[in-house]
RNA sequence: GCGGACGUGGCGAAAUUGGUAGACGCACGGGACUUAAAAUCCCUCGCCCUCAGGGUGUGCGGGUUCGAGUCCCGCCGUCCGCACCA
């Protein structure tokens, strides 16, 4: 008899038995084909969020699939830990870093276990401490004897009250997040890593990555920006010279004027000696670089009073602007404007009354006088630009690029948007640089028999300031190279390089190294890499930078680290709230805003929901991401204690496509746990035994799932795997017993193995089976039952569905066309007339042109 | 502003190369079982009409085609990324 499927208890007994018999750890040394299954690693902020459950269980059902196919998996799970929020707890709850994070760790590890995914928790890392950042250190010294890092002046938002640097996403409205004080730009020596020197690299690299989503590409193509022109320099009537960079060369008889940046050295020798100059340039360093005020900020400029002689007519003498919308650290912080076929320059020519020539034709108009105010960026022919006339743009492109390199004024060049990767960072929760400072010797490298560098985890952060800097000893140290006197490095590494190779780490973790290189590449590149979206710029662009320098050096031989990337959709929920007015901050007018409320706060009122405490009506909202501040988090562990953890992975898989959010919803998740229940009572029944009858159309429908399970596994279409189990099991339960429905039901306790895997191995031990189903092999197909014997075809009239015809499969078109026609319906339809065309597409339709 | 994605029932969504639109799930409604409830099972479920039938329907307007959710052109809307990039 039938009994309820009690998932506490099967939980918690076969996580145990995974645990004991470490099902999940991955072989080295297996012969096995490989497959690195991996998902982003999380920050232990405090508990796992809906996110991570979802996050976590896509790559488990791959992993867990792909062992059953036959692979050896490596599916590692570690711990991101250094970072701000463990500085932001010390400071509130007065609480140690190491300790607040260390405790996270365990809180979520426990979560994570609960939910029992097939993770190699022998593998398990955070990057907080000395045994995986002391390698980090060493891999930093490799890349800085490579001269790949180096040291340059760049400025940084300083919080003078907190007296510390602040991330670009810290400072609201020009002021401190946290004290509320004006941030100051301060200029401090930091270290880079030399990105810019891979940039051709990273870019062309992502036309091998085929299993990679478009988008992330364009993203990172567009943040590597890569643009192709000339560089050419001006001769200045001061006697000097200037250079520009520009990607229309083509253009350039129809320049009108030359624009430097206010940081420009032109701009700041002027600024030296002119007031007026000086001021124009403190007013343009004042305007905001938000993008509303970039779009409405005037394009202003002060003349130099220098003029510029034209490359190719020395008598045509161009004025010499410094200009707010130039960008020193772009190409060479100059250009020359031409406004007819730049907006920008266009709408700077009208402001200052400069002369505006047409130098690209898009049809009959050729008037070198361009009227209007929308520039012509488009393609056409040469016009009013001498020898170049003619021609179109990208011939003259190139005609004027060769005449520059021949007479000696310019070179073709590339200029990229993407900037060296700043790794310093002024706080104490990081990696320690190891770099010793010595006044006699420079920056020396820590020598490696040193390392790692630990942190002191004797600090208080009572007092503003770096701990690290402020600590009575532990900066101070002899220098590796001289002996003197000297200091250590108190800035810690950005976290994005803890995290652009610990997937390096977890394939190969030796004590002695960063990691065996030949166990290495063994594992990698990762076959499946799988987390948010938001991470698809930097984390993703750095660790392929990291992986392509340790290549570079000849640390590892492999060019891409993730040759699958899938980025899943966040989950989310209704918002819930009610209006409440409060006094502004000028304390004088009263503005009303939403009071966000949780479900907590609230109870159901026929169709709407009111507030418990206070009974007033509220309003729902938006469907958004799960959110602290918007109270419409869901939190995974109640779910898990009351669902259980295969209910709980199986609504994370239902529904939604997992490129899209998904919709948190107490229904869905209810009938995520019916649906378990249900396939309990399957596993759980009455067989019909040996030697009952066969079911043909049953047998077809198991192996046509087992297929298209299999194919929507591998593709991530977990939503259409899931829905190929619902009608699987709808066709079992309304078969009549016979054998074709045991062994089906006997597959599909291996078909669902990787979604709802506790429910699995309880229904194949209890079925008598021997060993785990986590280690059984995935069902196999039977190719001969892939097709069906009989097809439904449908009958058209002018290509609207009139009838259907249920026919042998590979019926001979002419006999498929007759038995349309013969067809009542399409007698009736046709009135005895005879039709002009039929199409008949085989094994398909019939379309009839009446 | 530039670049990209997406618009299908009350909701989440399916639809392999252009070939039966709405599989599957949720919600709603009806029924069975029960003293009752829960659980379970069955049925209906895009919209409209004159309802054993017919019309109409994939954001809007055109086009290509025997046939368009799918391809092309033009709009509208939503979301994401970048942002004075020369």
């Amino acid at each position: 008899m039938a009994s309820r499927f009690n998932a506490l208890k099967a939980d918690a007994a076969w996580q145990k038995v995974w645990d004991d018999r470490a099902t999940f750890a991955a072989d080295d040394t297996s012969t096995k084909p490989r497959s690195y299954v991996l998902e982003m690693f999380p920050y232990p902020s405090g508990k796992i969020h809906m996110g991570h459950v979802r996050n976590y269980t896509m790559g488990d059902v791959l992993a867990r699939y792909r062992r059953m196919t036959g692979m050896e998996v490596l599916h590692p799970m570690g711990w991101d830990a250094f970072g701000m929020p463990a500085e932001n707890a010390a400071m509130e709850k007065h609480v140690h870093p190491g300790g607040w994070t260390r405790d996270n760790i365990a809180t979520m590890k426990a979560q994570l276990k609960r939910l029992g995914f097939a993770l190699d928790w022998s593998r398990e890392l955070a990057t907080c401490e000395p045994e995986y950042y002391g390698h980090e250190q060493a891999l930093f010294l490799d890349l800085f004897a490579a001269g790949l890092v180096y040291r340059k002046e760049s400025s940084v938002n300083w919080d003078p009250v907190d007296m510390t640097v602040l991330a670009n996403e810290q400072v609201i409205d020009g002021r401190g997040w946290r004290s509320g004080a004006l941030v100051e730009r301060r200029k401090l020596s930091q270290w880079f890593l030399k990105i810019t020197d891979f940039a051709d690299e990273l870019l062309e690299g992502l036309d091998g990555l085929e299993h990679w989503p478009d988008k992330v590409k364009l993203m990172q193509e567009n943040w590597i920006g890569r643009s192709q022109g000339l560089q050419f320099r001006f001769k200045l009537s001061d006697g000097g010279a200037v250079e520009v960079f520009t990607t229309r060369p083509d253009t350039i008889f129809g320049a009108s004027f030359v624009a430097v940046a206010a940081d420009h050295p032109i701009a700041q020798a002027l600024a030296a000696e002119n007031p007026a100059a000086a001021e124009f340039i403190a007013l343009c360093k004042r305007g905001g670089t938000t993008a509303a005020e970039l779009d409405t900020q005037e394009k202003l400029g002060f003349d130099t009073g220098i003029t510029a002689a034209h490359p190719f007519d020395p008598a045509w003498q161009l004025p010499v602007y410094i200009a707010n919308f130039v960008l020193m650290e772009y190409g060479t912080g100059a250009v020359f404007g031409v406004p007819a076929h730049d907006q920008r320059d266009l709408d700077f020519a009208r402001k200052y009354d400069l002369p505006v020539r047409r130098v690209v034709s898009d049809g009959d108009v050729t008037d070198p006088v361009f009227e209007g105010n929308e520039a012509a960026t488009g393609p056409g022919t040469l016009v009013n630009s001498h020898f170049l006339d003619g021609m179109d743009v990208e011939d003259a492109k190139r005609t004027v690029i060769a005449r520059a390199e021949g007479e000696g004024w310019g070179t073709g060049s590339t200029v990229f948007r993407l900037r060296d990767w700043g790794v310093s960072r002024q706080r104490y929760w990081g990696t320690p640089i190891p770099i010793i400072h010595c006044d006699a010797c420079g920056a020396v490298a820590v020598p490696k028999d040193q390392l790692p560098v630990v942190l002191p985890e004797d600090v208080s952060f009572d007092i503003p300031g770096n701990p690290l800097d402020r600590h009575p000893t532990w900066k101070h140290v002899a220098c590796p190279s001289c002996g003197g006197q000297a200091r250590r490095e108190t800035d810690t590494l950005d976290t994005f390089v803890d995290s652009s190779w610990y997937f390096i780490r977890f394939a190969s973790q030796p004590k002695d190294k960063p990691f065996d290189r030949a166990v290495a590449e063994q594992w990698l590149p990762v076959a499946q890499y799988i987390g948010g979206v938001e991470h698809a710029i930097l984390h993703l662009l750095y660790a392929r930078f990291w992986t392509r320098a340790l290549k570079h050096i000849g640390l590892l031989d492999v060019a891409e680290p993730f040759a699958g990337l899938f980025t899943q959709g966040m989950v989310t929920h209704e918002t819930y709230s009610r209006q409440i007015t409060e006094l502004g901050s000028d304390g004088v007018d009263s503005i009303t805003k939403p009071l966000w409320l949780s479900l907590d706060d609230i109870v159901r009122n026929g169709d709407g929901w009111t507030e418990k405490a206070t009974g007033e009506a509220v309003t729902v909202g938006r469907v958004e991401k799960m959110s602290k501040s918007k109270k419409n988090t869901v939190d995974p562990t109640g779910i898990v204690d009351q669902y259980g953890a295969d209910a709980t992975r199986w609504f994370m898989l239902s529904d939604s496509p997992s490129e899209r959010d998904l919709p948190w919803s107490e229904s869905g998740i209810e009938g995520s746990w019916r649906f378990i229940q249900r396939l309990w009572r399957l596993f759980d029944g009455e067989r019909a035994g040996e030697g009952g009858s066969k079911n043909a159309a049953l047998d077809r429908k198991l192996h046509q799932s087992i297929a298209g399970i299999a194919l929507d596994i591998e593709a991530l279409s977990f939503n259409k795997a899931v829905a190929k189990l619902y009608e699987l099991t709808a066709a079992i339960e309304r078969a009549e017993p016979s054998a074709s429905r045991d062994a089906a039901i006997a597959t599909l306790m291996r078909l669902v193995a990787p979604m709802a895997p506790h429910l699995a191995e309880e229904a194949w031990a209890a079925a008598g089976n021997q060993g785990l189903i986590a280690d059984a092999p995935w069902p196999k197909v039977d190719a001969a039952l892939l097709v069906e014997d009989e097809v439904t075809i449908a009958v058209q009239v002018n290509g609207k569905l009139r009838d259907t015809l249920t026919l042998p499969k590979g019926h001979p078109s002419d006999a498929v066309e007759a038995a349309a026609l013969a067809s009542d319906k399409i007698v009736r339809i046709l009135e005895g007339k005879a039709p002009r065309k039929v199409i008949v597409v085989p094994d398909r339709l019939v379309n009839i042109v009446a």
